[in-house]
DNA sequence: CGGCATCCTGATGGATACTG
DNA sequence: CAGTATCCATCAGGATGCCG
């Protein structure tokens, strides 16, 4: 039997936009990768590594990854105070599609 | 030797953020689900599949997705004129990641 | 039928300054 | 150090109507 799709099985809340809306901001994925790469990282490290984002914009994305489940926050009570990002287990996860997603990108765009 | 990316691979152009660019619109995940499950597609069948969306953004999201290679747009000379868009090759090689994305997000969301 | 032109609006992103 | 608060700019997205 044929596949009855005559809708996009993309209406409603389907995860794949669900997905796409999660990870889309302007810099999550850059944020997203950087703590991959990087590991745990402080707030102003992480600011260091996206050339050009500024405090309101990196603070905001990262209280929505937090919120979304993709990142830690973990507060040291120091003085200064010292706050470190990590990826979940739920990002480490999504990092091998993510990383199909980019050689996709690089052989075809 | 050890990762030495102290700054986020994804700065600059990588082909894992220009790809978010280029399926990140509201509604390009739709129209590229749309036409991968039911094929060469009138414009007013996608209009039917997609719920609520304009002509207006409806054919600026076409317009885009085959300047950037993922739908293929062929007129037939009939009257009333008669267009129907497909997948590119370049498209149904980005479907298995998709549906990993959204196996990801069925477990995670 | 398959769009385009026009106008409008809200969300997103950003610069700057300030604070616990 | 790690953010907020405030205000501003931009623009993707949308409603509506018209056209080849």
């Amino acid at each position: 039997m044929k596949d009855v799709h005559s809708q996009c099985p993309c209406m409603e809340r389907c995860p794949l936009n669900r997905a796409m809306e999660l990870i889309g901001g302007k810099w999550k994925i850059q944020i997203i990768c950087s703590l991959n790469s990087n590991g745990k990282t402080r707030y102003n490290a992480i600011k260091g590594n996206l050339d050009g984002v500024s405090n309101n914009i990196l603070a905001k994305a990262l209280k929505e990854l937090e919120r979304d489940g993709f990142v830690t926050r973990t507060e040291y009570m120091e003085v200064p105070i010292r706050v470190e990002y990590d990826l979940t287990i739920k990002s480490k996860r999504l990092m091998p599609i993510l990383e199909a997603l980019s050689d996709w990108g690089e052989e075809n765009i």
